[in-house]
DNA sequence: AAACGTCATTTGATTGATCAAATCGGGGAA
DNA sequence: TTCCCCGATTTGATCAATCAAATGACGTTT
């Protein structure tokens, strides 16, 4: 008594399709991978089939004839810092919006150190189960760069190619980056501009690239404005990323007279602000990131242009797949955007 | 004169590997699928060819014949809240890395609302792109469940199916959670059993049924110590999350005598931490979630086991697509775990 | 009017793996 | 010795789409 159930009304496929159309499954095909090549009446028709059918094309012998699977992978790291991976976070999600826009999907994949993400590489690839890579968390002698480049898969990179140890070579993949000096000049500059002349940093440690370049940016505000190199040394702080650390910064800091506050990350900015609130001063504090933690304490920070660096990284490896050259940019690095809230606005002369 | 180059040296496939290893093709395809079924010398020289020729199945094929991508899918939302994000950043980090040791992927989409979600969802499993979901942020009337459900496609949830308003029916698909109550109730025997009395709860506005749950634990455990109603009301509050509001909130209730905390969130205990060292108090509080953010700052926190429930819910989608029997559990709800830290040490009386 | 070119559409072949059924080679029983 | 069975392995067919080449129709040129 095999009485096999119709599971689910058998899928649709080209040719039944071009049956109901009345046309032959490469016409179906083509009004959907080139309408051009056919007559507008015809394609009307076969589009209209489609339509009526619910027909959607399979994936898998989509991928296998064009050896294709429209898959973009992406690493996905352990969360570290509930405020610094936010940025991250928006990056991804900004990513995968982009991904829908243009008819790909984003997957994930893991890795704990450099050689763990090679063999996924060489896995993601092989199977082909993903067609390009986005990376992030770029770091001196990265050697997935060189890998992806010798194997020929396409890859973009958010963040800056920093210089291969003793290597002048110009890198040759493509990359985007915010510039973060450009962000903390701007923040620095906003300050000025309210009157602010003490403008402190309160950054991290010297020796990381992004750390150093958002340094420099006050730095060169501040001089720019005619504080001397002594002055800039006194109101410059080094410390590990956190809300305490920036909370220790900031109370230092206060004490010898800094009236505002440039940090290098939302989650200095946080600590420092709540100092300053503690201290029931009215200095001013601009985080980095615009995190949602600082939109919601009212925090004025540093928005990074994810969505346009997403939209570039993902259009980049687009063009790789599809053989188009490389695309120019109007500028090498993308510029960040201060969003001032209350934690910067004007001091008003209290009493 | 045509002379291809020969791009990159062919793709080894079941039937080149089958040549290597001198058996045909389907006895390539066993050795990988049903071992079982070879004798044990002939797989050993299949597998030696398939590690020599360094073969990898295509992903595009099999699926093609199994009707299977190998993929879960999970819906990506954008970044809100910086902290209590990182609770689902570290389920998704989890799932995806239980994914990779059960050959699946994960990837993702992403929806803002419910309506686009089912739109996803439908050209998600037509193209064969997804051959199941993950579903979190569980809402009343959700409309995926039936969706799903009514076109037969695996699913699992992570967060309680709260009961379809009239629907008295028991749910009957696979979720997993974790135990807020438990959670706060532990958090609130340990500040007991550290001698306090007047633990406060800091928590969201009644109506949310998380947030209901973790003052519940905190209110059975409090009444169970003997602390009468009236005493635990004046000990509760509500509002939104955050950590200006889990400050004002602390400092409140330090007014009344507070002594200790209960928190509903990292976010609020972060807050209701600050304020109490504003306050220069030595109040002990605990946290819920154990974000990064919480262990950087000392701060104690209920710990819900992501690593189970990511685990969980994949094992019970893959059960689902192999046509096992659903899963047993041994109990209905994860239980979560205190993570103590200074924030709650000992109280040292000091003076 | 025959030959040609062009554009629209159709037919044939292919992608790589797996399912299903056929084949092969040994034992063991009759 | 012959027949049968059984496990190990091979062959044939298929999944759904796309590429490449063939066909057909129609207007133009000589």
């Amino acid at each position: 008594m095999r009485h096999e159930v119709p599971e689910a009304a058998q899928r649709p496929t080209v040719s039944s399709v071009a049956v109901h159309a009345g046309v032959s499954r490469q016409t179906v095909s083509n009004a959907l991978n080139n309408p051009e090549r056919l007559q507008p009446d015809t394609l009307k028709r076969v589009l209209a089939a489609i339509e009526e059918t619910g027909y959607v094309r399979s994936a898998a012998a989509r991928q296998m004839r064009t050896a294709r699977s429209g898959v973009i992978a992406y690493r996905l790291d352990p969360v570290r810092d509930g405020i610094g991976g936010a940025v991250l976070d928006t990056f991804l999600h900004a990513l995968t919006a982009e991904a829908e826009r243009r008819d790909y999907r984003v997957a994930l994949y893991t890795a704990d150190s450099d050689e763990a993400e090679l063999r996924q590489f060489a896995s993601l690839t092989q199977t082909r189960a993903a067609d390009a890579f986005v990376l992030v968390g770029t770091h001196r002698n990265d050697l997935r760069y060189r890998w992806l480049t010798e194997h020929g898969v396409p890859y973009s990179v958010f963040g800056r190619p920093w210089s291969e140890q003793g290597t002048a070579a110009q890198p040759t993949h493509a990359w985007i980056d915010v510039d973060g000096a450009a962000g903390t000049a701007q923040a620095t500059q906003h300050l000025l501009d309210l009157g602010h002349r003490n403008i402190a940093f309160v950054g991290w440690p010297a020796g990381s690239e992004t750390g150093d370049e958002r340094r420099r940016g006050w730095d060169e505000a501040m001089a720019a404005a005619g504080v001397t190199a002594a002055e800039r040394h006194a109101l410059d702080s080094e410390q590990q990323d956190g809300i305490l650390e920036g909370a220790d910064a900031a109370s230092r800091l206060l004490a010898t007279g800094a009236t505002a506050f440039v940090c290098a990350s939302d989650s200095l900015a946080v600590g420092a602000f709540s100092a300053v609130r503690a201290a029931g001063e009215r200095a001013a504090v601009v985080g980095f990131d615009d995190t949602p933690t600082a939109a919601a304490l009212g925090l004025s920070s540093v928005r990074q242009p994810l969505d346009s660096a997403a939209a570039w990284a993902l259009a980049s490896v687009l063009d790789q797949l599809d053989g188009r050259p490389p695309r120019e940019r109007d500028a090498r690095l993308l510029l960040p955007q201060l969003v001032v809230r209350e934690s910067s606005q004007p001091p008003m002369s209290t009493r």
